[in-house]
DNA sequence: TAAGCGTGGCC
DNA sequence: TGGCCAAGCTT
């Protein structure tokens, strides 16, 4: 060793892992009796979800079921009722579908490899090297949001992470500073690290520990990096949805297609104009927006015999509005049950 | 390669 | 307010 050539990629890592000793994140729920099966279900919770959105959904989830077995054994409707809110509901089909695929072909166990976890449903690459980098310490570079913006700053690699060209740099970068040991708490210092210092806005380049030779920050251009995603523009779309109340105050929900957009979760039933419509008060209406589109919501009232073809659908059922609270509705569906909840009159007292 | 897939927070 | 972003994967 000369003395005067960095090694850069080594004391990157070092200075991470120092850096996160003191200033990272040691006590989130999946970070105490670690265990493949917590790891794995925090992971697949935080794919583009914050932290602070998970935790509560997380502890939830692992009341209810505590090992993997308990999750294979469960209906799809109980996993949705406890993901119902978390959005991006694939996760939890593909969550599922995994645990089954465990049960049935690896003896109740997730697989202790990236390549077998990658190959289940709803793990890529790095999500699959992240779970055995923290659950089991064996080194495996992730690329992670955090991560990629960290290093696109760090390495001041141009352009949008989306494009291949760019997404491949970033992958030799982050291959290239993992360090040997330590895999769990490097994984974790460099995710802190961009959640709460190098954040998308007005990062906190004073308190970094790579400051130093930070090629962005040197070529001060921090913000500009990594490049933004080509913008297009959101479609508007409107839709009406039909409230059908029996004279117990139950309300009609459909069990929507398994894809697709809230696939899997009940639904009030989409209509069109031709059913009867009663005049019994309506919620207001809801925008709701998507990623990649914004939805306007009418809520209109349809009588049970003007839509026999609905209430005999084999994907529909009659839910009390408190029962109704207790499944898989999308958020905005979940206002209106509330609002029809808070609607019955009170005929008895007690 | 590009589009589809939720929701909440921030400014 | 609307645009942007978040521990991405699937098709």
């Amino acid at each position: 060793m000369t003395g005067t050539t960095p090694a850069p990629s080594s004391d990157f890592a070092q200075r991470l892992l120092a850096w996160g000793a003191d200033h990272g994140r040691h006590d989130l729920p999946w970070q105490r009796e670690r265990s493949l099966y917590r790891v794995w279900v925090s992971e697949i919770m935080l794919q583009q979800t914050q932290v602070g959105t998970v935790i509560g959904y997380f502890e939830r989830f692992m009341q209810r079921f505590p090992n993997l077995p308990a999750l294979a054994a469960a209906s799809l409707d109980d996993v949705l009722a406890l993901w119902s809110g978390l959005g991006y509901y694939a996760r939890a089909r593909n969550l599922h579908r995994t645990a089954k695929i465990c049960l049935a072909e690896h003896g109740g166990d997730l697989p202790r490899t990236a390549a077998g976890l990658h190959d289940l449903p709803g793990i890529g690459e790095s999500t699959a090297n992240a779970i055995i980098a923290q659950a089991l310490d064996v080194r495996a570079p992730i690329l992670d949001g955090n991560v990629k913006r960290v290093l696109a700053r760090h390495a001041a690699i141009d352009g949008w992470p989306g494009q291949a060209a760019v997404l491949k740099q970033l992958w030799r970068e982050a291959e290239k500073r993992t360090p040997p040991d330590r895999a769990a708490d490097y994984t974790q210092a460099i995710m802190d690290l961009g959640a709460t210092v190098c954040t998308p806005r007005r990062p906190a380049c004073m308190l970094c520990p790579v400051q130093g030779d930070c090629r962005g920050r040197l070529e001060g251009r921090v913000e500009q990096l990594p490049g933004k995603k080509p913008r297009r523009e959101r479609p508007r779309r409107s839709s009406t949805w039909l409230i059908i109340q029996d004279d117990q105050y139950r309300v009609l929900l459909q069990r929507r297609p398994p894809s697709g957009i809230w696939g899997g979760l009940w639904c009030l039933p989409e209509g069109d104009d031709s059913h009867e419509i009663s005049d019994a008060a309506v919620p207001p209406p809801i925008d709701h927006e998507f990623t990649h589109f914004s939805l306007h919501m009418r809520f209109s009232r349809a009588m049970s015999e003007a839509t026999a073809d609905l209430v005999a659908d084999e994907q529909s059922q009659w839910f009390h509005p408190d029962e109704a609270l207790q499944a898989g509705l999308p958020r905005p569906i979940r206002r209106v049950v509330e609002w029809l909840a808070d609607t019955i009159p009170q005929t008895t007292k007690d």
